[in-house]
DNA sequence: AGTTTAACCTGGGTGC
DNA sequence: TGCACCCAGGTTAAAC
């Protein structure tokens, strides 16, 4: 599921219901996410107050007076707003209970998110080695020209690494190389400054015009009042194999990078 | 050191 | 209907 429009939508949705609240109850029904809840979760955010629900990368960071709760949506994730008394769905793992009877419901089939606790979130291991945000004024296509030196990894797999900028997806990576006319597999260091330039405008546009719509949704994916996303009758390329580029009506092609799907089109990307 | 591969899981879709 | 198989939005850690 999330890419970073889809984890902002869901700070976004969650964020005015926790602000100012003291936690009541954190109840975690099954502790076997992609890392195990920390037993002691429950006693260092109950009965503290939320200060802010922040984003870095794909990570939503609920920062309380006594420390920072880090989690992740993984591929499967999401969170729901739930206002009255209502039965848990399946795969409702983790559940905030706030002191203004609201509830905030982490769901994750597949269990790839992960809830931890740091009292230094800048400095844990999961967080300290990111990239820029991709929305702030630091990522530049310079940055990526000059990451991207002597590199021969495929630039879809080098704009996807989070030590590289965060937040760009599969889903993501297909539009934006597609919007900057590059070929997918084309090696990070054999393209120039100037294309790069346009590469950091190409998925700053994408990731902004996607969180504007509420991400997307292609299975699965709802913000946290249950609803999808309406990104996906925009993606230009993702999902799209044979039909016709919305630029020059070749058919799409796909190939797999890295394990991953990956459609473009062999006339305008190079 | 850079790059590729396997692994963590469930569920939906497809083909036999 | 059932079953085997493949695929999926992320990320780490081990293996080349």
């Amino acid at each position: 599921m999330p890419e970073l429009p889809e984890v902002e939508t869901t700070r976004q949705g969650i964020a005015p219901h926790c602000e100012g609240r003291r936690i009541r109850r954190l109840l975690i029904r099954n502790p076997a996410l992609r890392w195990p809840v920390p037993a002691d979760l429950p006693a260092r955010m109950e009965g503290h107050t939320i200060h802010a629900v922040d984003r870095r990368g794909k990570y939503i960071l609920i920062r309380l007076d006594a420390g920072t709760a880090i989690v992740h949506l993984g591929m499967s994730g999401s969170m729901r707003v739930v206002t009255g008394p209502a039965p848990p769905l399946k795969h409702d793992h983790v559940e905030l209970q706030l002191d203004n009877e609201l509830i905030i419901r982490f769901n994750d089939p597949r269990r790839f998110g992960c809830w931890l606790w740091s009292d230094t979130p800048d400095q844990h291991p999961l967080l300290n080695a990111l990239g820029p945000e991709p929305l702030a004024a630091e990522f530049t296509g310079a940055l990526l020209y000059r990451l991207a030196r002597g590199r021969q990894v495929a630039v879809k797999s080098f704009i996807m690494d989070s030590r590289v900028v965060v937040g760009v997806g599969n889903i993501y990576a297909n539009e934006a190389l597609f919007k900057a006319g590059i070929h997918p597999n084309r090696k990070a260091g054999r393209i120039s400054a100037d294309r790069y330039h346009r590469l950091a405008e190409a998925i700053r546009e994408t990731l902004s015009a996607a969180i504007l719509m509420g991400g997307t949704t292609l299975r699965d994916f709802v913000n946290s009042d249950g609803k999808p996303g309406y990104f996906a009758q925009s993606l230009l390329v993702y999902g799209k194999r044979g039909q016709p580029c919305p630029a020059c009506q070749r058919p799409l092609r796909e190939v797999r990078t890295g394990q991953r799907s990956t459609v473009y089109c062999g006339h305008c990307q190079r």
